[in-house]
DNA sequence: CTGTTAGCGCCTTCAG
DNA sequence: CTGAAGGCGCTAACAG
């Protein structure tokens, strides 16, 4: 940055203001504009780590979860996130914790270390998360994922609207006996989906306790004997509701196999939109989608707002229905 | 640091010497003992970023990629890479370029502003990419594509080895009449795993002409419409090959839904070895492995042992076998 | 408008 | 064995 001034006939001050355009500092045009060739020529760029040291921002969010491999589901988060940071010019520091208490509180205190300006912690399937203190008092946030008291902001999806959602496709198809194969009993997706089901269907008039609900595990394996338990039943259902699309893949096998038709003779419904499961196949699969990509850079834009100060404890994000060829009218 | 020290009654040079444990410096154990217990106290932590700026190391490897959420390979890439660094104190810092190439161009100088210790770039498909020259020398390994030129060392799946491994599981099991649906036409991958379909089929004394080989797309679709069509033929092939996970899936729909069943009449074979896809399912699918872990392992470890220095331009990692349900011997 | 001075927090000679 | 001095590359007051 010297070498900079000293070609420029300047000095690192002038050098500073010009590139970082420092607001309140006029620099003459002429002037400017012999720095910025002098940067051309020495092919001058700025040292972020000093920058970082001075100003006591480096321009980097440190991204905790989970398991990025698995499902995909975090990609999806981690890249939300990447894309707000990337437009505000900061940087994602990820790190994978395999769901290790000692890792996540080291990997804690190694952004912290690193002097990040924020962290988000991001879980792979939603539940409860026990997060060691923070030290420093770096800003965060909780993806997919809550605390008992609620102690950190979190933002996650919104579960019941996503079952309401799921059975207000079929409703509007015309279905009015529609049987709903969860996923594990007790997980918190699994209860909002659920209520979201017998709510809604209450409110369209129909009795949820005239529907057939029967308990799978989110494994393709569950929905495809759940799909051939059904099929023996007397009153069969005119569409099936899937937990997710694991299920919603398993449930298609069945009913190939079966020779029902899909959608003519059965209408089906995945939930989570994978989508390497369920565009890729004939038909493609009418769903649900998570918003993984939207809490993500919701946590992300927090952070180049307000920080976490002042956020509601726990915000949800919609699940909203995306329409392909697996549903269409009953058959009458 | 200043302060821990006159809790200490020491330097701050002493202090960071303790820290650090310093090769070369002898520290009284009494005074060590202090130092340690006055770090306690006042819950110093170093700065990473300070220390970064003095040793010229900052303890990063940045990762840039193409793409985090898709097909969730390169989250297994990520995930080994991030294993070896956070195993050397390091972490990764990750960029998603979209593969814009501005983004890429972008990511490069970001980095290296960042004094990253090295990067490592990765692709979701193996295949060629032009890298913008990296400004500064950060020592540079490519995961899962390669330079025209091969002036950058880079690590990719010995597809050949995979295409042989594939057929040989089949061949093992007594299969002499093998039907290969391959992925799209043309691609890297496609054209490696069909070689070593040949080669393998040769080296067994098998006439690979005489086997049934059709270009699919890499889609559940293809995979389940080439099948469909295999069972019209005359002289039926006892196992089928697929392309990758997703056309294995589709063509084992059309198996189910034609009532031939898998592994009794029909063997089935895939390629990627997608846990999401191959085993939730019944029959779970027999299967040869992309190592896009390893590749990502290998990438970091590099970096900590001689950088990118003295690598061979190209770094084959073998594609193993994984035997699951879906191969029997053939009837007789 | 531009330059001087003084650190950010740490590590590394070099003297004791 | 320990401390003092200097500087990594940059920015923020404060003068001119």
């Amino acid at each position: 940055m010297a070498d900079v001034g000293r070609l420029a006939g300047v000095s690192a001050t002038t050098v500073s203001f010009v590139i970082n355009a420092s607001p309140g500092e006029v620099i003459r045009p002429e002037t400017r504009r012999r720095v910025l060739a002098a940067v051309e020529e020495l092919g001058y760029r700025p040292n972020r780590a000093a920058q970082g040291l001075r100003t006591r921002r480096t321009s980097t969010i440190g991204f905790i979860t989970d398991e990025v491999a698995v499902e995909a589901f975090v990609g999806q988060i981690i890249t939300g996130a990447h894309d707000v940071a990337w437009h505000n010019g900061s940087v994602l520091l990820v790190i994978n914790t395999m769901r290790s208490r000692a890792v996540t509180r080291a990997a804690l205190d190694n952004l912290a270390d690193r002097q990040v300006d924020s962290i988000i912690f991001a879980s792979a399937g939603t539940r409860r998360v026990a997060l060691p203190p923070s030290p420093g008092h770096v800003p965060t946030i909780l993806v997919n994922c809550f605390t008992a008291n609620d102690s950190v902001p979190c933002v996650l999806p919104d579960e019941v609207g996503g079952g309401r959602a799921a059975v207000r496709i079929l409703i509007d198809a015309g279905h009015t006996n529609i049987a709903y194969l969860t996923g594990t009993p007790g997980a918190w997706a699994t209860r909002g989906r659920l209520r979201g089901f017998r709510e809604e269907l209450r409110q369209a008039g129909i009795d949820p306790r005239n529907q057939i609900v029967e308990a799978g595990n989110y494994q393709a394996d569950s929905g495809y004997e759940l799909t051939l338990e059904l099929l023996t039943k007397r009153h069969r259902p005119t569409a099936i509701l899937c937990g997710n699309d694991r299920m919603a893949l398993g449930s298609l096998m069945a009913l190939r196999q079966k020779g029902v038709d899909v959608p003519a003779e059965m209408s089906l419904v995945g939930y989570d939109d994978q989508d390497a499961l369920v565009t890729r196949i004939s038909p493609t699969i009418t769903n649900v989608r998570l918003p993984f990509y939207e809490m993500g850079r919701w946590a992300a834009e927090r952070m180049f707002g307000q920080g976490a100060q002042g956020l509601a404890p726990r915000t949800q994000m919609p699940c909203v229905p995306v329409l392909r060829e697996s549903v269409s009218a009953p058959r009458s």
